[in-house]
DNA sequence: ACAAAAGTGTTTTTCTTACACCCATGC
DNA sequence: GCATGGGTGTAAGAAAAACACTTTTGT
């Protein structure tokens, strides 16, 4: 093999997750003196040349926020000149979805969920990752069954109907919902109900495919 | 910055254009003794310090195979870890559109435009990355106007409608497809005619915007 | 006048949206 | 028995699909 130019190659991860009725993403504490002094970013690191990309990924989740099994998929590569002020580092940015009871643990960062909705200014160019993360989440769950990763095995259809509420930030209508989610064949019932107060039990239901699919829009 | 791991990060393109109302790829002659001989693959290459993936896969169409000007778009990161026999190879892959009526050059690589329709066994991993690049391509078709990457200035709606065709590989409607096409504005009449052998001349049309725009689906 | 491709509307079917009441339970 | 959230169907409107003939030109 010929002379080669090499470049460092990280991950960055914007893990969602529901958090109180909202949708959050996991931050990072990032000291990168003197060019970003405790400020906030995304969760990431180098990739290993004995893992790919996804094994990067989770290994930096698990390592540095205490996080394990989440789902990703890969979003973009950033590769900007100058998007690292230390020196040329191309990212290969994903989408991360964590059930909201996460079981967490510590890890080398400090770290917290925080919600979209009130983002500090991020280190490096991990606002522009984050906006991309959610422009795809949104788009994605319109088509995929990728949902089921922010919601626990069992739900109801209202947890459904909000979970979606929560990541599109807009009302769906009750029946019109349930018909949809139904008549794709991807959501079945189960025949467990959830007593939850004074009200009419809900049947809860399940995807019946863990693995992504792409709804047929024929 | 303390020690940092480093690999070896590529480009790699995946571009396509319309060659005798068949879809084409661009292929590249793969001489990588011992591992390839004399195989095909797309074409790609290494990522200087000095620009962005985007700028790099410009340069390598140009240099290798004669041809700039193409439109681009990411793909997919590719990182397995043997997808390079002769060591660890990243690799970010485009998708490029090229018009029919390209002006092309010779290159430092031996090149041929192939049907996707019969591709030989490709080295590395290239035969995913077309695959991927493939679906990319058709399902992009659907709801943004990168079809115009792969037409003339100016065409005829026959023209536009022929080559979706070729691209999804299906027939579709004639009236149903010029109402829809000229609904969303985004094509608009010129005020040009084309004449072409014993039949009524066709009114020449042409993209309104030539900026990748998302046909809105509200 | 005829061959060849361009151009044009209407009907049917399918999908989407809007909308309101009864049900099962806990207290 | 009443408060709470769960569950269900229908009608109107919008979008998609199917379908065939007339127009303009060159020869």
């Amino acid at each position: 093999m010929k002379k080669l130019r090499f470049a460092v190659v990280a991950v960055d991860a914007a893990c969602f997750r529901i958090v109180a009725g909202d949708l959050h993403v996991l931050l990072g504490r990032v000291n990168v003196e003197p060019h970003y002094k405790n400020r906030w970013g995304l969760i990431g690191g180098l990739i290993l040349s004995s893992e790919n990309a996804d094994v990067a990924v989770e290994r930096h989740l698990r390592n540095k926020a205490g996080i394990g099994r989440v789902y990703k998929e890969q979003l973009y590569t950033f590769s900007s000149i100058g998007r690292d002020p230390r020196g040329r580092v191309i990212s290969v940015a994903y989408l991360c979805l964590a059930p909201e009871a996460l079981t967490e643990s510590v890890g080398d960062v400090e770290t917290r969920w925080c919600s979209v909705r009130d983002i500090p200014a991020l280190a490096y160019d991990h606002d522009e990752i984050l906006n991309s993360a959610l422009e795809r989440l949104r788009s994605r769950i319109g088509y995929t069954n990728i949902i089921q990763r922010l919601l626990p095995k069992e739900f109801t259809l209202t947890d459904l109907q909000t979970t979606y509420e929560i990541v599109l930030h807009k009302k769906l209508d009750k029946r019109n919902f349930r018909k949809k989610v139904l008549e794709t064949k991807l959501v079945v019932t189960t025949d467990k109900k959830e007593r939850k107060g004074a009200s009419r039990p809900a049947i809860l239901h399940k995807f019946s495919s863990r693995t992504v699919v792409n709804i047929e829009i024929l």
